[in-house]
Order: C-alpha cells, then structure tokens, then sequence
DNA sequence: ATCGTAAGTTAGGTATGCCTAAATCACTTG
DNA sequence: CAAGTGATTTAGGCATACCTAACTTACGAT
C-alpha cells in the first residue's frame, strides 16, 4: 500500500470546500464574509477567521480585517477546478447511474475532493461533455473557463415577463424536489402573472400550469429572460 | 450548504484503512502484527500502536499486548465494506470508463470513503455484478460474503504442475503493468516447467510461451491447481 | 459625535492522527 | 540463563481544523 494522500490535489478537502464557497458568495458581487462563509459551512465564524488567515498566507484569498475576503488568482484556479469537479459528478451520477437530481449533490459534495482530473474528464467525456451540471449550473471547463449567462432570480421578473430557467440551487433536497413537483427545472417556461405586495407570493404561470410559490423559493431560482406580453 | 461529513459512514478513512489493512494481513492467519500495519499503510510503527489502542477501545479490533491484533466482528464487517467498496470502484473504473488494470488502485484507494453504499451498489449493477475486480480478487456481497477460494501462490506449484491464474496482487503499478506484458492476468493457463534452486527463478510456460521470473514476483500471482503433466 | 449592534477576531481548548526518541518486552542463541 | 535483537509501546510534540467565550471593530442611527 502506497502512501495515500486522501485527497487528489495539493489541497485538503476543507480548503477546497473554503475556496468553492467563497467562490460562490463573491458572485454576489462583494467580498464573502465571515459570517457568510461560516453559514454556507454551517461552522462557527469563529472557525473561519482562523482558516481566512492560513488561506491568506497561502495566497489564496486577500483579506481585509472585519471588511471581507476575495479569491486571488490562484484561489480561484481551486475554486473553480473544485466546481468543475462538483458538477460533472452531478451530471455523471445522474446520467450514467441513474440518481435524481436531489440525491447527486452530497455524493459529490464528497467525491469531489477525491476523484481525480483524469477521473472527472473520463466521466465528462463519457456523458458527452455536458455543459451545465443537472440544476443547470455551468460546468466549467478543463482549462477553468465558465460560461457566463445574464440571468436573473425568477422573484425579480417583471409582472407579465415572460422567462426560461436556467438554473436552480442545488443545496436542498427536499426544495429540489419541491421544485421538481411544481416543474420548475431548467428549460421549463415561466410567466410571472402577479406578484402579492410587501414580498408576498408570485402567480406564475409554469409551462401551461398556473402555480403560487413564495418569493424565498423563488430567489433560489435563475430564469433568462424572454421578452413579455 | 449541509453539515459535510467526508465520509460515508461513521468511521473515519484512516480507520477504514487500518481495518482493510489488518483484514488483508489477517488472512495469512496469525494476527497483524504494528510493524506489518505500519508498512502497509506507510506511517511509523509508533503511530500504529497509539491507532490500535484506540480501534480497540471502540471494539473493532482485538489487542494482546506485544502479541499482536485481531479484528472483531464488527471491525471484520467495517473492513469488509470497505474492501467492497474498493473492488466495485476498480471494476466499475476499468469497465465502464476505460482504465486500464495499473491505474485503478490508487483512485479506489480515495473514492472508497467517499462512495456511498448506494453508489457502490449502482456501480455494480451497471457493469453486471461482476464477480472479481480486475486482479482477480473476489468483491465481496453487500451483506459482507465473500467467495474463499483454494488458491496458492505461482511461485508454490510443483515442477511441471500446471495452474490458472486466479489474483494478482494490485499494490504496485510498474508491477502491474510488467505481469500484463507477460501474459499472467487472471485467467492465463500456466504451467511451472523448472524451478532454480536456492530460491531462484522460475522458469514455466504462460499461454503458449516460455518466461523466467524470480521468485518475488512469482509470491504476488496466486494460481489455482489445473493437474499437473 | 457617540453609542449600540452586528460582524469579525482573539484567546484558549479539544480531537484526530501523524512524528521522533527513548523505554520495554519477547524470543532466540550461545 | 543471560544477553542481544527486533518488535512494540510510551512519552512528548506538531499540524489541521474544529469549538465556546470574550473582546474589538465598523457603521448606521440618534
């Protein structure tokens, strides 16, 4: 037996897993903070300010005491390998063996530190490189480039705009199947009919459906625009 | 983002480790001994001693004090699990996404913390519920039997016994790829045509032709008995 | 301008799993 | 049967990554 390193890079899974969700939340467009990057862990904050400044010496992320934390260059190479990795599992388990979409995220949120790049474009390669991941998420590609799409949270549609989902959070089973029920997948049309005051529910029209859902479920849900009338 | 165990099941890898690698060291049937375990896995024999008084607190070993350890059942259960998970994964890797046999080990030696159960079972099912990885070696059921077979090593058959090749140990990839090259793969018909003496080499017929090997890497292919003339 | 609050950090501690160096044990051999 | 040898264990450390409790900072509201 050969010494065996548990994970395939030179990185140990919390550091990835740190990089993937400060990733994530920097897409909000500012720097991820403590706070943030502990709920999305569900660790104590505490925790993370520790590992901020070991990622920090790494030169990994920059950070501004008490202002925040962004990915350098070379954060963000993990980061986005680390994601890349993430989503071709999801899209592998689900068309080569089967899973449902709600079941792939915690078997990736595993294997993901422990399959190898090789394994991972196997995989890609063998479900005919697919470009988004099953919640519809970008699969990055090999060489780290991620298509950018302009989309936006079906709760900030428009009343009467008509949209397409693009991509739905992948964090909750039990919402992905809610989704799922409601047929809100990516592809599916969406019309927003009415939308209640004081952020209350939408009416919106899913494929030929008439559907009511709350704007908490629909801010985990991106639609691009397709015109209104 | 859920609380995210890096493993499947309640142990974590270096315990899977351990008791695979007393499970392996188990079947040459005296108990495991720190020194044998410290070399499998790679690490100080010090170290090992200080794991085994813990596996033995948690009653998954059995301990004699300079004498040596024994796996208790529900550590044999915990190993054989293990052991499955690694031989579907090198299976399912060479079968479903085109590894070749040298290459599997060290991605199953990862994955197989990683993969839970219900993978595993998807990933056998897909190849068709094989009955042995590429080595040869026997996965063993999902209720944890697993097919004993009468084998002896290559290097035990008699001068002009004749044997098929049942396992190849699959540690060690040049190694691998040297028995490949020679045609002793699970499966091949040999017959041992002339032993040197003074623990020297063998020379014997693999398929239709003649090959010499030393003795050392005749004690890592195990044969079965075909009758001898 | 200062004060309260929420966010972030520091201090001190725990568990796991590894290390080296030093002691101890079991077993063989003269 | 005493000594040597090799296997094993103990002692004392270190790194990672987590925790709680206590403190500090930034910033908006008065």
């Amino acid at each position: 037996m050969s010494a065996a390193p548990r994970t395939v890079g030179a990185y140990t899974a919390p550091v990835e897993d740190y990089l993937k969700a400060i990733y994530e939340l920097e897409r909000a467009g500012r720097p991820a903070g403590t706070n943030e990057i502990a709920q999305r862990l569900s660790i104590a904050p505490a925790s993370v300010s520790g590992m901020i400044r070991r990622l920090a010496e790494q030169r990994l992320v920059a950070h501004e005491r008490y202002r925040g934390v962004t990915l350098t260059d070379a954060g963000r190479r993990v980061a986005v390998r680390t994601v890349r990795r993430h989503r071709v599992i999801e899209a592998y388990l689900t068309h080569a063996l089967g899973f449902s979409w709600d079941r792939v995220h915690d078997e990736a949120e595993r294997l993901e530190h422990a399959a190898s790049d090789e394994l991972v474009d196997r995989m890609a390669a063998a479900i005919g490189e697919p470009a988004t991941d099953p919640h519809g998420a970008p699969i990055p590609t090999r060489d780290g480039k991620i298509a950018e799409r302009p989309v936006l949270a079906l709760a900030a549609l428009a009343p009467r705009e008509r949209g397409r989902v693009v991509e739905v959070s992948d964090e909750n089973a039990e919402r992905l199947r809610y989704l799922g029920s409601l047929g809100l997948k990516p592809g599916a049309r969406v019309q927003l009919l009415e939308r209640a005051p004081f952020g209350g529910l939408l009416r919106l029209k899913v494929g030929s459906r008439e559907r009511t859902i709350g704007v908490e479920l629909a801010d985990t849900v991106l639609v691009e625009r397709s015109g209104s009338g």
